[in-house]
RNA sequence: GGAGGUUUAGCUCAGUUGGGAGAGCGUCUGCCUUACAAGCAGAGGGUCACAGGUUCGAGCCCUGUAACCUCCA
């Protein structure tokens, strides 16, 4: 083993061999509980980023504790085709060249996404192996299959014939850019620099002219109507009367409406039904016209007169200068106000009249609200993400399903060719030929609803994987998509299987940058988990990625924490190499250590190893990783390392060939249990160190997670142990402070004042003199201070360290003078407490006593320096 | 307008049944001690945003305020 960590050495091939033996399959044993997970397919548009390494690095940890804890367990992989992610992507690659997917045709574009698709899959198959996903791909899935589209257009038949998906000529979000409808959710809000347009509409009769204000003075050509609030006395004779449209000369009413805003703006409204949903609203309530003055790009139509053919926004200032030179354009109030842009595309999103395929969506809500009502409710961690469901899912819109897009889920109803009959089947009309089938695909996320159970084999409900690991347990993915996705898988779930589609929801944050800001394309502070993978190591990276962070909150990335994580391996990977160095041919540590061979600090380190199973393996099940990171950092470094390490090398080093055995075998079965602990975390390291020590198994993979021992809990070898660490870092904290290195000789004397003290120290002495570097070590009860001496006063003894000519008599007196401060503030504090009635009524038993104990410990202590101190004023 | 999050050491953040404030990084001091100098040993550093309340006891529970962030309308 070399004496630095070096991850491309240790993680080369690894991933290979872990697949060459199949270790990533469901165990197949009939008894073991079935435990399951579906990744969140990534979408075959690009390379996977940090988000998607921190949401697989902690299915993965989970996976392969369950696996390691015997469950059966399958992790089902697979891809998104994202439709109108997709497409876009492959759309602009063919524009490089001057080609639209209108000059290849519906069929010859689809086959240049399916060779995008290949080849993003590898890369993502490429990225999933560096991380070392413990993926079974033999179950991979891709939402454009046969099965999955089965499925799709098995539940959309199975909905329309429920009434529960209809189709309709409604107002909907429209892409002008992809040219195609968008859901609500689709649709990203955000504050542009806009204005409002101050306008006359002179009244037709020619008695004056009503003033309106408008952001969207382009809409103008399909006015229909001005609306004032019924209420509003300004306007109140006006109401009925015609107004004369300015540049369109048409004749529109106006009207009275609720929905208009008395104090907002003019009070009086412009009505352009085929432009903006609350319009659309309106015109429905007054039988108005609906005017569709755009084309699908956005570009005006021949209802907008002169100004056909010209792009939306060139509207916009020919409209304004039309208006301001013909005198009906009153004002010009710069405002910001908020607008809809494309998720995908980013362009401005348009209102738009069409006819679009929807799903019903009360009766799914109030289902899935209700079932969150019972035993069977998905669970949320953390839980205040519920509220972001349930919120959602009780002001939830009909869902706009159909997507004007070439690459996706065709939807399955067909058109007669000759009598326009509408024919909604899983299979296509037998007459194909005197059929046309709707040319839109479906939203992604109607597949991908179904990812869950449509993986399992579903609708063939009788499929093995299905019947065994559907509900799947645990779902993880991050707090963006719970209204695209996890909403809806909830209720698909519910509606086609009567079951929840996954038993806990795992949410996790974004990570951002180093600053704090959102990753993205247009900033470029994007970070390639590649690209930190190569240079520090995949378990690096998982390590960061998992115990730097808390449940539902961001993270922020930063090379100095990777720095951290990557000491943190080089850390154990040392350790690891000093135990294997002196293991010479000890054997396998398939057993728990012999009690009858165990000294005070094997003692110890088992005790603290059982504590650490225990927290680890409670916080694991609670889904708290980062806790259960520094959990098992602190044993590793802090009790492994600094302690049970450095302590082991007194017996290595000596010469009793029963206790170096012993010792050999001890510090194996910690490294060995340890390693455990640690592999879902860190995969590789682990299992290249498991390899090169005693061991019996093919892999740490399906080894044993360790379990907890009650036996191994060992509160009197922790307190011992914690005196004995006291008094070394007592005489440490000395030779610190009088700049005493090591290589200097001193004398130390240890007082003893706490009879127990006397046999732990007296039989641990080859420790102490080990780590304190003493000329002379006297440990006795009464013995005298000498008179130029460092003085420690720890629990139960006096530790003196005569140092004459380092000692500064007055500093080492301001020095006590301050400790002795510091406990009488302890001592008050204590009997505060307890002199406190209302404490010693009401507070567990437990505690009061703790505190009576720490109170006389303070008071000893406290005595014991204020003494020393009148010794050295003495001597002074 | 509604909902949620954040506010703790110089920086980044933990702190889950309320019982003496923690980590990593950085800072200061001393060490090449045969696993690790990307290491070891030691030290310093915080009215836990603010104001009230509940309680014997509050970083933690309740009410309000402020600043910043996110989502929804």
């Amino acid at each position: 083993m070399s004496t630095k960590y070096d991850p491309n050495q240790v993680e080369a091939g690894r991933y290979q061999d872990w697949l060459d033996a199949d270790l990533f399959k469901p165990n197949a044993n009939p008894d073991a509980k079935p435990y399951s997970i579906v990744i969140p397919p990534p979408n075959v548009t690009g390379k996977l980023h940090l988000g998607h390494a921190w949401d697989t690095t902690l299915q993965d940890m989970l996976i392969r504790q369950k696996r390691m804890q015997g469950y059966d367990v399958l992790w089902l992989p697979g891809m998104d085709h994202a439709g109108i992610a997709t497409q876009a992507k492959v759309e602009a690659k063919l524009a490089e060249q001057g080609i639209s997917r209108y000059d290849l045709g519906r069929e010859k574009f689809i086959e240049q996404v399916w060779d995008w698709k290949d080849e993003y899959a590898a890369t993502i198959h490429a990225q999933w192996a560096k991380m070392g996903l413990s993926l079974d791909y033999s179950r991979e899935r891709f939402t454009l299959d046969d099965g999955l589209s089965d499925a799709v257009r098995k539940v959309f038949v199975t909905l329309y014939n429920k009434g529960l998906i209809y189709r309709g000529e409604y107002i909907i979000n429209w892409d002008p850019k992809a040219r195609t409808a968008l859901s609500d959710i689709e649709v990203l809000h955000q504050d542009d620099e806009g204005a409002f347009y101050h306008v006359s509409y002179p009244l037709t009769d020619g008695s004056g002219s009503i003033e309106i204000a408008t952001t969207r003075p382009e809409t103008l050509p399909g006015d229909t109507a001005i609306a004032v609030h019924p209420d509003d006395e300004r306007y109140a004779d006006l109401v009925g009367k015609m107004v004369t449209l300015p540049l369109m000369n048409r004749e529109i009413p106006i009207i009275a409406d609720h929905y208009v805003d008395k104090d907002f703006g003019t009070g009086a409204l412009k009505i352009t039904p085929a432009h903006d949903p609350n319009d659309f609203e309106v015109g429905n309530r007054h039988d108005l016209p609906r005017i569709n003055v755009m084309n699908e790009d956005a570009s005006m139509n021949e209802n907008a007169g002169k100004y056909n053919g010209m792009d939306r926004f060139e509207a916009r200032k020919a409209i304004v200068a039309d208006l301001k030179e013909q005198g009906y354009l009153i004002k010009v109030d710069p405002m910001t106000h908020s607008v809809g842009h494309s998720e995908r595309t980013g362009v401005q999103v348009e209102a738009r009249l069409s006819t679009q395929w929807f799903v019903k969506m009360k009766p799914l809500a109030e289902m899935a609200l209700k079932n969150q009502a019972t035993d069977q409710k998905v669970n949320f961690v953390p839980e205040r993400f519920e509220n972001t469901f349930t919120q959602w899912m009780e002001n939830v819109h009909d869902w706009v399903i159909s997507r004007q897009l070439w690459w996706g889920h065709q939807i399955p109803a067909w058109y007669h060719k000759q009598t326009g009959e509408m024919y909604v089947g899983e299979a296509a009309p037998k007459d194909i030929e005197n059929w046309t089938q709707d040319a839109d695909v479906l939203d992604t996320w109607f597949s991908s609803a179904l990812w869950p159970f449509s993986t399992m084999g579903w609708p063939n409900t009788e499929a093995p994987d299905f019947k065994r690991y559907f509900p799947t347990n645990t779902l993880v993915t991050g707090y963006d998509i719970i209204f695209f996705w996890v909403s809806r898988m909830i209720f698909q779930s519910l509606e086609f299987t009567e079951q929840r589609p996954f038993e806990h929801v795992l949410i996790h944050g974004l990570i951002r940058d180093e600053q704090g800001r959102k990753m993205s394309k247009s900033l470029g502070n994007g970070i390639d988990p590649m690209e930190v993978i190569e240079k520090y190591g995949a378990d690096a990276l998982r390590w960061f990625l998992t115990s730097g962070s808390t449940p539902g909150q961001d993270v922020r990335f930063s090379y100095t924490k990777m720095d951290a994580a990557w000491n943190f391996i080089n850390k154990i990977w040392n350790a690891s190499r000093f135990v294997i160095m002196n293991l010479e041919d000890t054997p396998a540590p398939t057993k728990m250590p012999d009690a009858a061979n165990l000294d005070l600090t094997d003692k110890w380190i088992l005790s603290q190893l059982n504590q650490t199973v225990a927290d680890v393996t409670r916080l694991y099940a609670s889904f708290e990783f980062g806790e259960a990171g520094r959990t098992l950092y602190n044993f590793i470094w802090n009790d492994f390392c600094d302690w049970y390490i450095e302590m082991a090398k007194e017996v290595l080093y000596g010469d009793d060939q029963a206790a170096i055995a012993n010792k050999r075998y001890n510090l194996a079965y910690v490294l060995d249990q340890t390693l455990r602990l640690l592999h879902p975390v860190m995969p590789f390291v682990t299992e290249e160190i498991w390899q090169s020590m005693p061991h019996t198994g093919d892999s740490i993979v399906n080894a044993a997670y360790p379990e907890v021992h009650a036996e191994l809990d060992d509160p009197e070898a922790t307190t011992q142990m914690n005196a004995l660490i006291d008094l070394i870092r007592s005489v440490r904290n000395i030779r610190s402070e009088a700049n005493a290195p090591l290589s200097k000789a001193i004398d130390v004397l240890v007082n003893i004042q706490a009879a127990p003290l006397m046999t732990i120290f007296k039989q641990n002495q080859d420790f102490i003199e080990r780590f304190v570097h003493p000329k002379s070590l006297e440990i006795a009860e009464g013995l005298t201070a000498p008179a130029l001496a460092k003085t420690a006063i720890i629990s139960g003894a006096e530790v003196y360290v005569p140092l004459a000519e380092l000692l500064d008599l007055d500093e080492e007196i301001a020095r006590l003078e301050g400790e002795l401060k510091r406990l009488d503030g302890e001592i008050k504090r204590a009997q505060g407490k307890l002199s406190n009635k209302g404490f010693t009524d009401h507070a567990p038993e437990k505690v009061v006593q703790e505190e009576r104990d720490k109170q006389a410990d303070y008071e000893q202590q406290s005595q014991s320096v204020e003494k020393r101190i009148a010794d050295l004023k003495a001597s002074r």
